[in-house]
DNA sequence: TATCAAAATGCGACCAGCACGCAATAGCGT
DNA sequence: ACGCTATTGCGTGCTGGTCGCATTTTGATA
């Protein structure tokens, strides 16, 4: 199985010839206990009740270092914070416009498209960075109209 | 054909019950003859070339309104900036992530994930207001292994 | 286990992109 | 031409994030 344990993610550092520091160990504790799209301040704030003291730009920078290690991956879902998850758990996103709620794409949603992309373009999709927008299944119903 | 003409927008803008005041008819004009996907900063420049005394925020607002009218879209095409089209001219995006190009989706690319979508999972799919990101051809080609 | 260079942190300033409140101005129906 | 009201200019404020710098911490080495 992929490495989903802090202790894992910890050696993985290590590995990648990073320090392992409080807010580090905090941060990958959060990602592996906490809510499964957090935004770099949600993150901040779980880091927080343990380590108070922990600065804002800290967490920006863990994350860009994790991220350069292949320990994480943030992605865009809309408008506003992006969101970090294990890079162990990539996958596509749908997001509703009118609730913004996320779905986690089936695996193979994109394949059609990509192929296509890949054939008449020449243009390789990565379709995991942004999420792919729409209406979901509730609301479409709720709303039809608009 | 489809309203392209400053006046056809502007005519759309009376109907509506804007008012049409000096601004608003740059940033028309700024939209038919500009380049193809302007960021409103980049539109505000093209406006001020005729009228220097335009606020910012006067483009931004123009530019809901005009997108509340149904005259004007915005899209995000990746980190930074919304830009900017004519209704008329809607369209997908594919944005390299390593060269920042836009490449016009063809109409149809995104038919099969739109009805696997819908059909699996009750979601209906709005493909056009943010971009799907990737690769080019050119850059594929360039950095295979980055 | 003490030392010490390099890495990481805290802190604040700063940035882009945009929204907003308010008083002054300008469209446009009459 | 008048007057109602939409629109503008201007400044201020917001979110999400980056950066420079002095201080602290890590962990390889002795």
């Amino acid at each position: 199985m992929a490495p989903t344990t802090v202790d894992e993610l910890v050696a993985q550092l290590r590995e990648g010839g990073s320090r392992v520091t409080t807010a580090r160990r905090l941060v990958l504790t959060a990602l592996v206990q906490g809510a499964s799209h957090p935004t770099a301040e949600e993150l901040l704030v779980a880091v927080r009740t343990l380590a108070p003291d922990v600065h804002a730009s800290t967490v920006y920078r863990n994350l860009e270092e994790l991220e350069r290690l292949g320990v994480v991956i943030h992605n865009h879902l809309g408008h506003g914070a992006a969101t970090y998850h294990l890079a162990t758990e990539a996958h596509g996103h749908l997001v509703c416009e009118v609730c913004g709620d996320t779905i986690e794409a089936p695996e193979d949603l994109f394949e059609a498209m990509a192929e296509g992309a890949k054939r008449r373009l020449g243009f390789e999709l990565r379709p995991y960075h942004f999420a792919v927008l729409g209406v979901c299944a509730v609301c479409a119903q709720a709303g039809p109209g608009s």
